[in-house]
DNA sequence: AATAATTTGTTGCTTTTGCAACAGAAAAAA
DNA sequence: TTTTTTCTGTTGCAAAAGCAACAAATTATT
């Protein structure tokens, strides 16, 4: 989810970046990084999708957040207590900046426009992250893969402000997000098409409905 | 979730209390407040314990969360992007510290012990907050209603550090919780009984796994 | 351009979950 | 203490979701 507004100023500070920041590219599906309890690290999506994921010893895949450009991430938005590990993985060709702390607060020695921007927006991007779960969550209590896909589409319909838009996921994924059967979910899709609620052209949705 | 080794910072930062922060009492069953978009509360729970409930256009009712003495609750923590109200419900009797503001930054003018103390403390309330929602995601991604049933178990056991435990919920109210169909869960918790991975006397449950 | 890999769409069958209903236990209210 | 209300435990049946498997389409890779 899209908080890029206030990012930019970010991007802008790192023209003259701060030495302890660090920036890499990556190409699909490697592992940008993985969460570690006690680590520290803030990483901002400077290009391209990636997703935060986690395997269960079930085998069973489920993605816990998308992010696309000017996103953020690491361990600050998602304190561990958990066993499974946790990955996030390249959707395609990424752009990343990656930053490592003892403490949030602490600049560095030359108190560089970075550090003095993070300082300034942490509370924002953090209460951004709070909205973001909490619309997660409300997608998730929901009783049915109807529901689930239905509550999904009016998000993307709503951040969009449009009733036909692209997913930003694969169908497969999809499913791995709302935490369902994929060919259940096709199935749930094609029954939602047939009762004449949307239109669907491949990853394509026009909702038809209110 | 508790986080109350903080919080009672604040309960004595009250002692001389702002002119701004209003305390109540509720009894069981009471609405102590809804979350209302625009408005900026923040709520502490002196004592009690009370729900954060949704129902839906279904009747379904989810209990978005759980909250025990000295825990933090508002719109900061729950920036309302949905259609349905969202209600915070008194289980028992409760008393309620109700803090209203414009900016949260922005101090009153005597510039009181418990503005200085929420500022300093916000950025860790908050953050509490994020661990508690992927908490919450964790538990309502698993796949099937004995995993999230395991799985909550589990929190609450390496919370209390023992293997035994009484619920802070009822069986109703958990079901809810967990998303799930209560007699779905009933009988998921017997099998449970059946198969020698728990004991359960009423709502005291003892984990004999691991 | 050809080949390989992944994703989509579909289906039959099985398992899990939800729904409805009710009796007994426990808790709250009168 | 008695009555009322809520919660627990259980069940049969219906509906929804998961699983497995495969062909067709699409997308990457060589």
């Amino acid at each position: 989810m899209n908080i890029s507004f206030d990012i930019k100023q970010f991007v802008e500070a790192l023209e003259n970046s701060c030495h302890k920041v660090r920036k890499r590219t990556f190409s699909k599906n490697e592992v940008i990084t993985n969460y570690i309890e006690k680590r520290n690290q803030l990483c901002i999506l400077l290009d391209g999708s990636a997703d935060l994921v986690r395997y269960d010893l079930n085998g069973n895949r489920t993605i816990i957040d998308h992010f696309s450009k000017y996103d953020v991430f690491g361990e600050v938005f998602y304190i561990v207590s958990t066993n499974n590990e946790l990955f996030v993985e390249a959707k395609g060709k990424c752009e990343v900046l990656f930053y490592i702390y003892d403490d949030i607060k602490k600049k560095c020695k030359t108190n560089c426009k970075f550090h003095e921007t993070l300082t300034e927006l942490l509370p924002e991007l953090i209460l951004n992250k709070v909205t973001n779960l909490n619309m997660r969550i409300e997608l998730l209590t929901k009783r049915s893969i109807r529901d689930k896909l239905v509550g999904y589409f009016n998000l993307i319909s709503s951040m969009y402000l449009t009733k036909s838009f692209s997913l930003p996921f694969s169908l497969t994924d999809l499913a791995d997000y709302l935490s369902v059967d994929r060919s259940a979910m096709m199935r749930e899709l094609k029954l939602l098409k047939d009762d004449g609620f949307i239109e669907k052209t491949g990853n394509k949705i026009t909702l038809l409905y209110k």
